[in-house]
DNA sequence: AAGACGAAAGTGGTTGA
DNA sequence: TCAACAACTTTCGTCTT
């Protein structure tokens, strides 16, 4: 766990929680997410001798999508070939190379700008730098596959992004996304899915469980409440409750629903606005949680209690 | 008065003929 | 390509706290 945080600033206590994965920092006793985007510097092979060291180092320049060319560099034709050459095939020579000049430099403006508005909406988002460098590698075969082509280059970028997030299962909503890059939520969700049909990227559903620290912590509930919510999805998704319905209105529901068992009531409105997704889809969720897992008496227990 | 609830109509996307 | 469909939203009236 990097240096920087040792407290939490809520509650005070020292029990925190680093994962590395999602880059985010939880304090294991009031569930709140201290920091989300965390970058590791340190590295990850111990070194016993020195030896050991140099062979695990990998050496010379950082292979890395967030650069435009990938931090190496391909030129074809050198003016050597041209020696071996002559007359038609020297013309040849010329045309091939001119195109390729022209495709590869196009290919390299486009990567150049698309990038520096990748790493402005992921860090305005506080994205992982693994989720950048992923979304930057989708970005990169979308432009190589033509797949921009008709569609404004910032909405392949958060369609990436969002792509990126949900392999990582670091999932942001189209909200947030849309928020962040100014593109409309409509628009992202169309070239994403464009982008992941045409590249073959499969992307499993996303499980509602990854918002709940994220929401619960935007909603300052308790760690008990948090974790009970997550029992609650749990059992959600052995009655298959769960296919089918945006995950996010199924997270807010069980929040709603441990939140209320727990003496720690928030609005309907509240939560829908952290989930974004309306009251509505809430109350919907919120009555099947209720019927199918008969948390009925529990919430009914949880009232009386409130009025003594 | 604010929050919770539910009905009805509308939206955008998927699916299957 | 079109219609049926499911999930979700918007809007609004009513009930509860």
């Amino acid at each position: 766990m990097p240096e920087l945080v040792k407290k939490c600033p809520e509650c005070s206590g020292v029990n925190l929680s680093w994962n590395r994965d999602r880059g985010e920092i939880t304090c294991r006793d009031c569930g709140l997410v201290i920091e989300e985007k965390m970058v590791d510097f340190s590295q990850e092979w111990r070194e016993f001798d020195s030896e050991e060291g140099e062979k695990r180092r990998r050496s010379g320049a950082p292979m890395t999508y967030t650069q435009y060319d990938q931090g190496l560099g391909t030129e074809v034709g050198q003016k050597a070939d041209l020696f071996r050459l002559d007359g038609k095939d020297r013309n040849k020579f010329f045309r091939l190379r001119k195109w390729q000049y022209r495709i590869s430099t196009a290919i390299e403006r486009n990567l150049k700008l698309a990038l520096s508005e990748l790493k402005r909406v992921s860090s305005f988002l506080k994205l992982p730098k693994s989720v950048e460098e992923e979304s930057a590698r989708i970005y990169t075969l979308a432009v190589q596959r033509g797949l921009v082509r008709g569609r404004s280059m910032e909405s392949v970028v958060a369609g990436a992004l969002y792509a990126a997030c949900r392999r990582h299962d670091v999932p942001r909503t189209l909200d947030e996304l849309s928020e962040a890059s100014g593109i409309e939520k409509k628009e992202i969700g169309r070239t994403y899915r464009f982008v992941t049909r045409e590249l073959g990227i499969t992307i499993l559903p996303s499980n509602p469980a990854d918002y709940i620290a994220r929401f619960s912590s935007a909603l300052k509930l308790s760690a008990e409440t948090q974790s009970k919510s997550i029992e609650i999805l749990e059992k959600a998704q052995k009655s298959e409750l769960t296919s089918g319905r945006g995950p996010t209105g199924i997270a807010a529901a069980a929040l709603y629903v441990s939140a209320l068992l727990h003496g720690e009531k928030r609005t309907q409105r509240e939560v829908a606005d952290v989930a974004g997704v309306t009251e509505v889809t809430i109350r919907n969720r919120y009555k099947e949680l209720l019927e199918e897992l008969d948390l009925e008496k529990d919430v009914k227990k949880s009232k009386k209690k409130r009025r003594k």
